[in-house]
DNA sequence: CACCCGATTATCT
DNA sequence: GATAATCGGGTGT
């Protein structure tokens, strides 16, 4: 696989509108060097925007601190975070220049390539569930507490390009899943009837 | 297919 | 001590 072949996606591009950026980080690449075994890729087709102080939801909404400040740095770097005492996810920072803190969590994948160690790493052969959902796609692509601030605007082990969009697709929004405040914000973007979509 | 629930730990009250 | 940006296996329809 010839990394040459990837146009990565530029700081700016996170550099805006949270909300923006997570509805143009759908059809684009997310890739993953694995080693010596492989380049993972697959395609971004759900996503959900998180802001900061404003967003009851967000991580980020009680401040600065903790494993949210990555929030509030600077953007285009992963925020992995453990959850549910079993699952990571992943978000990359994303918000304009006035804005204190903000995220988008990739939460389903089309995959692309190196599926057969996709399935390995999750134990599944079954295509239609490999990378359905925040935790489903991190354990598929072998993505854990380590990837905690890595530069995801260079072609390091984990990095994203651009992608397409296809013709006939169009973005659908929903409410977020999972959350018990802030329910009610349509902040969960997908592809409409991608058959990879977690829900 | 729908709903229910246990796993397992970081974070907050 | 409770809850969580989840998942997968179980039971019942």
């Amino acid at each position: 696989m010839d990394l040459n072949s990837f146009k990565l996606l530029p700081r700016s591009f996170f550099r805006r509108d949270t909300i923006l950026v997570a509805k143009e980080l759908l059809g684009q690449l997310l890739v993953r060097v694995h080693g010596d075994s492989g380049v993972l890729v697959g395609r971004v087709v759900e996503v959900e925007a998180y802001k900061g102080l404003e967003d009851p939801a967000s991580h980020a909404y009680r401040g600065n601190r903790g494993r949210a400040s990555i929030m509030f740095g600077d953007v285009g770097y992963a925020y992995v975070y453990f959850t549910y005492g079993n699952h990571f996810c992943l978000n990359v920072v994303a918000k304009d220049e006035l804005t204190a803190a903000g995220a988008v969590l990739f939460r389903a994948l089309e995959p692309l390539q190196g599926v057969d160690i996709m399935m390995k790493n999750r134990g599944t052969t079954r295509l239609l569930d490999l990378t359905s959902g925040p935790g489903k796609l991190t354990k598929a692509f072998d993505i854990s507490r380590s990837f905690y601030g890595v530069d995801l605007t260079s072609k390091g082990d984990l990095f994203l390009a651009e992608g397409w969009m296809g013709k006939d697709e169009s973005v659908c929004s929903s409410p977020r899943i999972g959350i018990t405040l802030a329910k009610e914000r349509p902040w969960r973007f997908y592809l409409c009837g991608n058959p990879y979509v977690s829900r």
